[in-house]
RNA sequence: GGGAGUAUAGCUCAGCUGGUUCAGAGCAUCUGCCUUACAAGCAGAGGGUCCGGGGUUCGAAUCCCUGUGCUCCCACCA
C-alpha cells in the first residue's frame, strides 16, 4: 500500500472506522475464549460530546482494544440513557418555542412529541463517539427505554414491592419547582448563598410584649404553626405555653418547648413551619401540629392562606420584607450566608415539600454492597473512593424512586375506584389482582394508572445486567458468558448515583458483583484549573479539535495528563504533542518504507548489534507495559511506550541500521526491523488506532479481512539486563564525543578518531556502533593517556579524541577541576557513612557494599582526572 | 461542622516496602543545526529549600507530629 508524504489524520481516520465496521471486528457473540465486557456508562440521548466523554471513551477504548488483541472476546455495549428530567426540559422548551404548553397536551401527546424529538436528536452522541474511534459492538446498541431495558424495569419494580422493599408514602421530598417533580437526595446540590437573616416579631396575645424569631424565608410565615424554645432556656421559660399572634397573618399558635432547639443560635426562638421545613415537619409530627402547606407546586403561594396568592416564593419574600417593615414587625435584618440546597437538573432552590411518593428501602440492599467493594472483590481505582462509597453506604437512605414526569417509565401500579392499588408488571394482571382485592365486577376502565414514572437512576443502575437480558431472561447464554463486566470507566461524581447502585443491583438479581473493577477518571479542567462549562465557555468542542489534530492526536492529548481520579488539567497544547507523535511514527514508517533492499548483501556488526539491543529492549519494554496495565496506569504505559518509540527506535535503532545515503540494506536488518515496527504499531494501537491501522496495512500486503485490532498483542520474553545496561554506557560514549563535536565546532561530516584505556567497563564488541554513531575512523585502543587531546570519562572508562591544536588547556582545566571538585564532595559524603560505625553495623548488608562500590568508582575517577591534570600542566 | 485527598523543575505529573532509578519524566525554555524520514524535526544544555517547622532513624521527598495553602465528599442548625 502507498503511503502518503505528509501525515493529515483527517485523510485516513474516517476510512478505516468504515473498515472495521464492514469487517465486523468489533461485533462479539460468546465463544470459548473469555470475555471481556465493558459497558458504556450510557450518555443522556439527547447529549453532545464532551471532553469529559472524551476522556472516559477514550480509557474504555485502550482498555477494550488491548483486551482484544490479547485473546479476549471484547465486548464492548454502546447505548443511552433517557435522562428523564434532562430531556423532558428540553421537550418542554421546545414546545414552548413552538407556542405549545405542556399543560395544554395529554400524556399521550407529550410523549409523542418527545419520542419524535428523540427520533431527530437522539443518539447523536454515538455517532460522534465514532469520531474518536470508539470500538463499540454497535449491532448491540441498547436506550434504557428500550423494550428489553423497559420490561427489565417494571419486573423489578414489581419483584422489589413484592418483596416488601418499595411502599408509598407521604414524606417530605425535595421539591424542584421548576421541573415540578420530586428529586433523590442525590439530585440536590448544596451551595453557599449569600441571603439575609430576618428577625421577625411575634406579639405575645396576652400582654404588650412580643418574641423575636430569626429566620432566612420569612415567607413561610403564612405556614407557621407554633413558635419553639428550648426548655432550658431562661429567658423564654416563662412564655412556654403562651401563645403568639403571626406576623401580617394573624393567626394564634402557641409557644411551645424541645431540646432540639438551639440556645444560641439566633434567637433561640424557633419557628415551627411543618410543610416546608424537614426538621419542623419531625417536629410537627411529634406535637401533632397542623400541616400548611402555602405553595403551588410550580413554587407561588396558594390560596390557603389567603394572601399573596400566586406570587411566586422569591416575590413573596421582598413583599413581606416590606410589608413587615411597615407594620413594624420587623425587627431588623442582617447579611447571612448558609447552604442553599439546589436542582442538580434545573438549577433552582430546592422547596422541602411534603407529598406522596414511592420509595425503595436501601438497607437490606447496602449491605453485601458494601461488603463486595470493602473486601476488594470489586476493585476501585484509586482506592481512596472506597472510603467515600463506604461512608454513603453506612448512612443510606431509601430512595425516593417517584418522579412527577411523563418522560420515563411509568410506574406499575393501578388504583382501585375504593381505594387501594395493585402493583404489576402488566394491565391485565392487575386487573386480575384488582378483582381479587376489590371485587370480580371490576373493569379496565375502573382502574387508574399511576401517573408518575421512575426516576431514571432506576433504569440505569439494572445496565449491566439488562444489556445482557439478565432480569427478564435469567441464566441466558449472554448472561452468563459477559457477566460480570470487567471494567467500569466512570467519573467519581456518579459514585453513588449509579455505581453504588449498580452494586446493589448486581448483587440482588445476580448474587454477583457487576464487574470487577471501577476506574474513576478525574473532572476535565481548563489549564486554569476551572472547570469545563458551557457557560464559562472554556470547553473545547471535542469534535473541533480532532478536526485540527485527529483523533489520534485528542486521544493521546487525553491520556498523557490522566492519572486515574485526579482531576486533568487540560491543555490544547497536549492535542499537538499527540498530533506530534503520529507525524512521527508517520515519518519513521516513510524512512524504512523507502529502503531498498539487496538479499545479497550480509548483515552489517552495527545493525547486527542494534537489532540485538532493541530485542532486548523491546521485551523489557512489554513487560513494563503489561505491569502498567495491571495497575491502571494508562498514562504511564502510553509514555513508556512513546519514549520507546520516539527515543529508541527512531533516534538510535533506526539510525544505527541506516544504510549510507543511496546504498540498499541487507534483508535480514530490513525483515527484522519491519518485525520491530510491526510490534510497535501494535503496542500503540489501543492508544492510535488509525494511524497505526494505515501503516500496518502499509508494511506489507494484507488481506481483505486483515486488521490490527483483531492481530496478537506482543507479549514480553526474558531479556539481558546486563546487555541492555551496556548498551546505555555506548550510548554515553556517542554522547560524549557529540558534546565535543559541538564545542569544537567539528561538522558531523568530518570522521573522528577514538582512543580509549580499555577497562573492565569498556566494552568492545560494540566499537561498530561507536563508529557508526559518532562517526568516527577508528576505535583505538591504548595504555597511554593522551594529554593534548580533549577527553571524557564514561563510568570508568576514559576516552580520548586527538584533534590536532585543538586543545584548549584552560578550558580544559577548568572542566576537569570543576569535575574534581563534585568528585570529592561525592567521595567525602560517602566516607562520612562509611566512617559512621552505626552505618556499617545497622544497614543491611548490601547497601553497605554499594557505598564501598561507590568508594571504590570515585576514587578511580579521581585518580584518573588527577593525573589528567598533572599531564595538561 | 465532620471526613478524605493533595503540595516535588516554569507547566502537568512519576517517585510503590525509608538506602544507586533519589532528586526523575514529558512538555516548555535556552544554545547550535535546513545532517539525504520528520523544523510537527535533529544534537546539546540549564533549571528544584521535594510547602514551612519540629521529631523518629546510622540514613527521610518517603514514616510521625504540627502549621499553612489548594481540592473534593458528606452534613437540616432556623
Amino acid at each position: 500500500m502507498k503511503i502518503a508524504d505528509k501525515y493529515v489524520p483527517g485523510d485516513i481516520e474516517g476510512k478505516w472506522y468504515d473498515y472495521w465496521i464492514s469487517g465486523g471486528y468489533f461485533h462479539s457473540e460468546p465463544d470459548s475464549r473469555p470475555a471481556y465486557t465493558v459497558v458504556i456508562p450510557p450518555p443522556n440521548v439527547t447529549g453532545m460530546l464532551h471532553m469529559g466523554h472524551m476522556l472516559n471513551n477514550t480509557l474504555q477504548d485502550v482498555m477494550v482494544r488491548r483486551a482484544r488483541m490479547s485473546g479476549m472476546n471484547a465486548c464492548w455495549v454502546p447505548g443511552t440513557d433517557h435522562a428523564s428530567i434532562a430531556t423532558e426540559a428540553k421537550v418542554v422548551a421546545k414546545l414552548k418555542e413552538q407556542g405549545i404548553e405542556k399543560s395544554s397536551l395529554t400524556r399521550e401527546e407529550f410523549l409523542k412529541h418527545a419520542w419524535q424529538w428523540k427520533e431527530e436528536h437522539g443518539g447523536i452522541i454515538l455517532k460522534q463517539l465514532r469520531r474518536l474511534g470508539a470500538s463499540c459492538d454497535w449491532d448491540r446498541t441498547a436506550f434504557t427505554m428500550d423494550e428489553i431495558r423497559s420490561a427489565s424495569v417494571i419486573r423489578v419494580f414489581v419483584d422489589l414491592y413484592n418483596k416488601g422493599l418499595i411502599y408509598r408514602g407521604v414524606r417530605m421530598v425535595n421539591w424542584d419547582p421548576a421541573a415540578q417533580t420530586a428529586l433523590s437526595d442525590e439530585e440536590v446540590v448544596f451551595r453557599e448563598t449569600h441571603s439575609k437573616l430576618y428577625y421577625l416579631r411575634y406579639n405575645l396575645i396576652e400582654g404588650d410584649g412580643y418574641l423575636v424569631v430569626a429566620t432566612t424565608r420569612p415567607e413561610t410565615i403564612l405556614g407557621d404553626v407554633a413558635l419553639c424554645v428550648n426548655p432550658n432556656d431562661p429567658r423564654y421559660k416563662h412564655v412556654v405555653g403562651h401563645a403568639v399572634r403571626v406576623p401580617l397573618v394573624g393567626r394564634t399558635i402557641p409557644v411551645i418547648a424541645d431540646e432540639y432547639v438551639d440556645m444560641e443560635f439566633g434567637t433561640g426562638v424557633l419557628k415551627v413551619t411543618p410543610a416546608h421545613d424537614v426538621n419542623d415537619y419531625m417536629i410537627g409530627e411529634k406535637y401533632n401540629l397542623e400541616v400548611i402547606d402555602i405553595f403551588n407546586p410550580d413554587g407561588t403561594i396558594n390560596g390557603k392562606v389567603g394572601m399573596y396568592e400566586g406570587m411566586d416564593r422569591f416575590a413573596v419574600r421582598k413583599q413581606i420584607e416590606q410589608d413587615l417593615a411597615e407594620a413594624g414587625l420587623l425587627d431588623r435584618t442582617e447579611a447571612y450566608t448558609n447552604n442553599v440546597g439546589f436542582s442538580e437538573r434545573t438549577h433552582v432552590p430546592i422547596e422541602p415539600k411534603l407529598s406522596m411518593q414511592w420509595f425503595l428501602k436501601m438497607g437490606e440492599l447496602a449491605g453485601p454492597a458494601l461488603d463486595a467493594v470493602m473486601n476488594d472483590d470489586i476493585k476501585f481505582v484509586p482506592a481512596k473512593f472506597k472510603n467515600t462509597y463506604r461512608h454513603w453506604m453506612e448512612n443510606i437512605k431509601d430512595w425516593c424512586i417517584s418522579r412527577q414526569l411523563w418522560w420515563g417509565h411509568r410506574i406499575p401500579a393501578w388504583y382501585l375506584p375504593e381505594g387501594g392499588y395493585v402493583v404489576a408488571e402488566t394491565v391485565d394482571e392487575a386487573l386480575e389482582l384488582a378483582r381479587k382485592k376489590g371485587g370480580e365486577g371490576l373493569q379496565l376502565s375502573d382502574l387508574r394508572q399511576d401517573e408518575d414514572v421512575l426516576d431514571t437512576w432506576f433504569s440505569s443502575w439494572l445496565w449491566p445486567i439488562s444489556l445482557f437480558d439478565g432480569i427478564m431472561n435469567p441464566g441466558n447464554p449472554e448472561i452468563k458468558y459477559y457477566y460480570p463486566t470487567n471494567d467500569l470507566v466512570t467519573a467519581p461524581d456518579i459514585i453513588f448515583f449509579w455505581v453504588a447502585r449498580m452494586i446493589m443491583a448486581g448483587c440482588e438479581y445476580m448474587h454477583e458483583k457487576p464487574f470487577r473493577s471501577v476506574y474513576f477518571t478525574g473532572i476535565v479542567r481548563d489549564k486554569l484549573g476551572r472547570k469545563m462549562s458551557k457557560s464559562l465557555g472554556n470547553s473545547p468542542d471535542p469534535l473541533d479539535l480532532i478536526d485540527r489534530y485527529g483523533a489520534d492526536g485528542v486521544r493521546v492529548a487525553m491520556l498523557l495528563c490522566s492519572a486515574a481520579g485526579n482531576d486533568i488539567m487540560f491543555d490544547e497544547a497536549m492535542c499537538e504533542q499527540g498530533r506530534n507523535f503520529g507525524n512521527k511514527i508517520w515519518n519513521a514508517f516513510r524512512l524504512v518504507n523507502s529502503w531498498n533492499i539487496d538479499e545479497n548483501k550480509e548483515q552489517e556488526e552495527s545493525s547486527r548489534l542494534a537489532v540485538e539491543w532493541f530485542g532486548n529492549l523491546l521485551d523489557r519494554t512489554l513487560v513494563q507495559v503489561d505491569a502498567d496495565f495491571a495497575s491502571y496506569r494508562i498514562s504511564d504505559a502510553l509514555m513508556t511506550i512513546y519514549k520507546l518509540f520516539w527515543d529508541e527506535f527512531s533516534g538510535w535503532y533506526l539510525e544505527m541500521v541506516k544504510p549510507a545515503y543511496g546504498s540498499p540494506i541487507d534483508g535480514k536488518t530490513l525483515a527484522q526491523t519491519k518485525m520491530f515496527f510491526d510490534k510497535l504499531l501494535k503496542m500503540l494501537h489501543p492508544f492510535m488506532p488509525f494511524v497505526t491501522e494505515e501503516l500496518w496495512h502499509g508494511l506489507k500486503e494484507r488481506a481483505d479481512d486483515e486488521s490490527i485490532t483483531i492481530s496478537d498483542m506482543p507479549v514480553g520474553g526474558s531479556y539481558d539486563e546486563n546487555l541492555l545496561a551496556r548498551f546505555e554506557l555506548v550510548k554515553e560514549t556517542v554522547t560524549a564525543i557529540r558534546n565535543i563535536r559541538q564545542q569544537k565546532n567539528i561538522p558531523n561530516k568530518e570522521q573522528l578518531k577514538l582512543k580509549v584505556i580499555c577497562d573492565e567497563n569498556f566494552c568492545e564488541v560494540y566499537n561498530p556502533v561507536l563508529v557508526k554513531m559518532a562517526n568516527l575512523s577508528e576505535v583505538e585502543c591504548v595504555s597511554e593517556k593522551d594529554p593534548a587531546a580533549p577527553s571524557f570519562i564514561v563510568k570508568t572508562t576514559e576516552y580520548f579524541v586527538p584533534l590536532e591544536g585543538m586543545v584548549d588547556v584552560e578550558t580544559e582545566l577548568r572542566k576537569l577541576n570543576d569535575e574534581l571538585t563534585y568528585l570529592e564532595g561525592f567521595l567525602a559524603s560517602v566516607m562520612k557513612k562509611l566512617s559512621n560505625e552505626r552505618f556499617v553495623a545497622n544497614a543491611p548488608q548490601k547497601v553497605v557494599e554499594t557505598e564501598y562500590a561507590k568508594r571504590n568508582d570515585a576514587e578511580a575517577k579521581i585518580k584518573a582526572i588527577r593525573e589528567r591534570i598533572a599531564a595538561l600542566k
